[in-house]
DNA sequence: CGAAAACCTAATAATAGGTTTTCGGTGCATTATT
């Protein structure tokens, strides 16, 4: 149906009257017509460039409820909290807090009109009535925010971000919109793929955020990294440049470091999922309220934070991916005033990365599982294999198993039902056969996880502009070096200042579609002078010397 | 993948040194006890 008021000129009054500003945001506007006019829309937009303002302005110009996915409960409370002041009583959440009850009424609430906005986590549209009630509705936008957790939670820790897609169609399809601060172009098509979307407008804007200072510390020892972390903390705060954030990779590490740090006599503390969830409330408020100098965290600690004068983000450990990396430094600075990102670097620190990106699942295993979704329907169970019941016989824990389970479903083995039970699918391979393909695919995400933990690699070893690096990896070229990276104050201590554009006769210049013998098809995604980093389909992110590429001939060019 | 803990060993007392094992991140929802 094509929407009524779809003109800039609709768009910029409702903002004003409904939002009470008149100036838009890079690429706010642009995402507004698209989802207004009844376009999916994927808008990357960096944080505080007001992404909900899209959503709240189409809320007001279309007819039907918008439901907004929205990963932790907590964001949920504090987006119903900003639209109650706008207007009253249209926003509502959804989740296991909440009393049957309440629950009920907000379903019953969306059906007589008076529910104009939900907020909920994937989970919650694994349920039937769930689903019906917001079908019935006719909702006319389907919000997913933080949307690249489709891409990096859905795969094993939370499946249910992977089946939105569905959710989307048993919707009917109303106009999607996704919106994400950071997300590489390889993240990018995973979205709008597990979303199904259609046509998918993208919308990408504001990415640099020139106020953050980028350096690495590199460190040849453990001891060494220790020592440097808390000594540049405590030198920022001694400053006054104050407060910030240490993230380090496990829980220990934050515990450590911020005892260290306590006991040279800053206001510092800890955060992780282990500590209890009414602790982690107040530490979080304690630094909200300026009654912290320095808080020291695993990935935990971040959706959600939105302080303004966040002056500094220090690494102990290198993040998973630069997309990660991004996101977790991109909490400095958004008040526009300077900032700085520190990654203290060592080498072995990738390894607990690697770690984590590593994991293929055996293939008995894998066959096991396909075989017992497969004998229950031959033994006639009519319900399918309840996920508890795949855990007890296995004696696997739920994330492994879901990841299988999530595998095998991608290989068209193995179907869920709306009771989240397995049934094989229709024509389903034998196990064997469906356990080789999921292994298969299982490879192929490890290669990308791993080529995405090289290109941190490849940022904190590099000595050219770390920001062109950083934002050559989002595919947005920088044209000068930065001047406010430690590379680039380096080289203008040295007289040399970086070498201003890469040489504009390269045989193979950024986004150039390649073939690789071995690798296949790829887009070049960065031209340093002796080597390229390209982004293949089958294996992610590789980088390869010029000399080699251009001698072997390795690489062709590919008709787009 | 790498760090740290746990476990050995060789020796005749306490502990240095080597080998094996374990562990590591993110949250929804649900259910069983206080």
């Amino acid at each position: 149906m094509p929407p009524r008021r779809s003109d800039a000129t609709t768009i910029r009054k409702i903002t004003h009257d409904v939002l009470g500003f008149d100036d838009f945001r890079p690429g706010q506007e642009r995402a507004m017509r698209a989802v207004v006019g009844g376009r999916d829309t994927l808008a990357v937009l960096p944080s505080g460039a007001g992404k909900s303002a899209i959503y709240q302005v189409a809320g007001h110009l279309l007819d039907g409820p918008v439901v907004v996915v929205s990963p932790l409960i907590a964001l949920q409370r504090d987006q119903v909290d900003r639209l109650e002041e706008l207007q009253p009583g249209a926003a509502h959440h959804l989740n296991s807090s909440m009393s049957a009850g309440d629950q009920r009424k907000v379903l019953e609430g969306l059906a007589d009109g008076t529910v104009l906005y939900v907020f909920l986590a994937p989970e919650q549209l694994t349920k039937p009535e769930v689903v019906d009630a917001i079908r019935d509705a006719g909702p006319a936008l389907f919000v997913v925010d933080e949307a690249h957790c489709v891409s990096a939670w859905g795969h094993d820790f939370r499946p249910d971000y992977l089946r939105l897609g569905g959710v989307i169609e048993q919707l009917g399809h109303p106009t999607v919109l996704a919106l994400t601060a950071t997300a590489a172009p390889p993240v990018r098509a995973e979205i709008v793929e597990r979303l199904e979307m259609r046509d998918a407008e993208v919308v990408v804007a504001g990415f640099d955020r020139p106020e953050i200072r980028l350096e690495v510390d590199a460190q040849p020892d453990a001891h060494g990294k220790r020592e440097a972390v808390l000594d540049r903390v405590l030198q920022l705060v001694g400053d006054g440049q104050k407060p910030g954030i240490v993230y380090s990779a496990t829980r220990k590490g934050t515990e450590d470091l911020a005892e260290a740090l306590t006991e040279r006599g800053l206001r510092a503390t800890a955060y992780h999922a282990g500590v209890r969830a009414a602790e982690r409330d107040e530490r979080q408020e304690a630094f909200m309220a300026d009654e912290l100098d320095v808080v020291v965290a695993t990935t935990a600690f971040g959706m959600g934070i939105d302080k303004p004068d966040v002056r500094f983000v220090v690494h102990a450990e290198p993040a998973d991916s630069i997309d990660s990396y991004y996101q977790e430094i991109g909490r400095a600075g958004r008040d526009g005033q300077p900032a700085l990102a520190v990654l203290v670097y060592r080498q072995e620190d990738l390894g607990l990365r690697r770690f984590f990106a590593a994991g293929i699942p055996a293939e008995q295993e894998l066959q096991q599982v396909a075989g017992l979704v497969q004998a229950a329907q031959a033994a006639g169970i009519e319900d399918g294999v309840d996920v508890k019941d795949l855990r007890e016989e296995t004696g696997r824990g739920a994330t492994p198993l879901a990841r299988d389970l999530n595998l095998l479903e991608q290989v068209s083995a193995v179907v869920l039902d709306e009771e989240g039970a397995a049934h094989p699918a229709e024509g389903a391979p034998k196990p064997s056969e469906a356990a080789a393909a999921a292994r298969e695919l299982a490879e192929h995400h490890e290669r990308v996880d791993q080529s995405r933990v090289e290109m941190m690699r490849g940022y904190a070893e590099t000595t050219e502009c770390r920001r062109q690096f950083l934002l050559g990896y989002f595919g947005e070229q920088l044209d000068q070096p930065c001047g406010n990276c430690d590379n680039d104050t380096r080289a203008a201590e040295n007289g040399q200042p970086q070498p201003a554009a890469p040489p504009v006769d390269t045989p193979f210049p950024v986004e150039t579609p390649v073939e690789h013998a071995e690798w296949g098809p790829g887009v070049v995604m960065r031209v340093e002078d002796d080597r390229l980093v390209v982004l293949f389909d089958e294996v992610g992110y590789k980088t390869l010397a010029l000399a080699a590429v251009l001698e072997h001939g390795l690489l062709k060019p590919r008709p787009a």
